[in-house]
DNA sequence: TAGATTGTTAATCGATTAACAATC
DNA sequence: TAGATTGTTAATCGATTAACAATC
């Protein structure tokens, strides 16, 4: 059923289902099943279909799926249809090339404006977006109807520029600064951190070099 | 034990701990326990009890864990201690930012040299990284020793060079384009794609409006 | 029709949480 | 000592996989 939360386990797989649904539909490809998905994605033939079951998306006996409609689903559950106002705060690195990524028009997401407190940064114009004085950031975002902030300043910053966006009523924070923030329980908080990711990388690399030792010593 | 092959959710709780403990650390708190870490971290004592014997950690009976020994081990564990040489595909927006991360820096990533097939860009430097020809990435690979390889090329160019890296020897990808890669089983892969935090973002916002809606109509 | 493939229940697998004896 | 907290086993919870009747 639609209703009943659906495990974060099954969400984080919808992206990849979306894509790969519009390269098929790109390619003029209109019926699929669990099992070419299967092939596709990784995710075994059982897996897809619990998957969709999940949110109510049917299929045909003994023909599957509909490539047009199981992309159009998708991307209605994920919410792609929904156009977001954002701010960016932070122009640094990380804030100018997120300012810069086109992909994020293409996916309704409106950057309204980017903010810093830095006086060269301030009146710049990254690919269109402005940088403003950061000390205008409680009106804009209040009387701009912004809804998601995409926080990205450094750690010392993170959590105070967080609390203001809340308090002038945002509704969702992507965090890409390197720290955790702490949010009130209605306000949605994705976290993108660069060096969990880095970290990660290290982690497999650490790992596959014991494995190297181990089988050496066998 | 730590021969036996760790769970991926575990991992990724790796990093917290050792951002956590880094702050405890910097604090000159010495000594922790699990019901501590539990209320800075949101894991269950349980569960940290049981992340730490995982990979053989042992702290004191009745008297917690040490915070620098702690720290220092998870570090081990992450392979923090290991030094990379990279490189980055593609200088656009994404990569420059990569690029002028000085936190990668701090956390033994070296970037070696970034590369672009836009002759507006190659020469250019960026942050003390210089654009060279996309044309030389295959020799440089090869002769510099680069084990990693940062991915921020188009999704039409992601796998072809990819393929070019692995071929030069390289031993891990970063994946940043917005796009599926296929690599061999020995080549460690880890993707950062944007546009599926994105999705979440959205599936996150979305779903808290239905939430409301529902309980309009109740 | 016969082969393919669904929707859905049951079985399995794995991860998290609870419990508690041991003991600092 | 008594309170705190571990290491570790057992119980629970949740997610994935297998199985298969239904049927296009």
């Amino acid at each position: 059923m639609i209703s009943d939360s659906i495990s974060l386990a099954v969400i984080r797989r919808l992206p990849k289902y979306h894509r790969h649904l519009g390269s098929l539909l790109k390619d003029e490809i209109t019926r699929t099943s669990s099992t070419h998905l299967s092939s596709l994605l990784g995710f075994t033939p059982s897996q897809i279909r619990q998957d969709l079951h999940n949110f109510g998306i049917f299929g045909h006996l003994g023909r599957g799926y509909d490539v047009e409609k199981l992309y159009i689903a998708i991307g209605e559950i994920l919410g792609l249809d929904y156009s977001y106002n954002t701010v960016i705060i932070g122009a640094g690195n990380l804030g100018q090339s997120l300012a810069s990524n086109r992909d994020f028009e293409k996916h309704n997401l409106r950057i309204k404006a980017a903010f810093d407190k830095s006086p060269e940064k301030i009146g710049q114009e990254i690919h269109g977006i402005e940088v403003l004085d950061i000390r205008h950031l409680d009106h804009f975002v209040r009387y701009q109807k912004i809804e998601v902030g995409i926080l990205c300043t450094n750690k010392e910053s993170a959590q105070q520029m967080a609390d203001r966006l809340i308090v002038n009523g945002i509704k969702a924070i992507w965090n890409f600064s390197p720290t955790d923030i702490v949010v009130p329980k209605h306000i949605i908080l994705e976290n993108s951190n660069l060096i969990e990711s880095l970290f990660l990388v290290s982690y497999k690399f650490n790992d596959r070099k014991s494995d190297l030792i181990h089988s050496l010593s066998l």
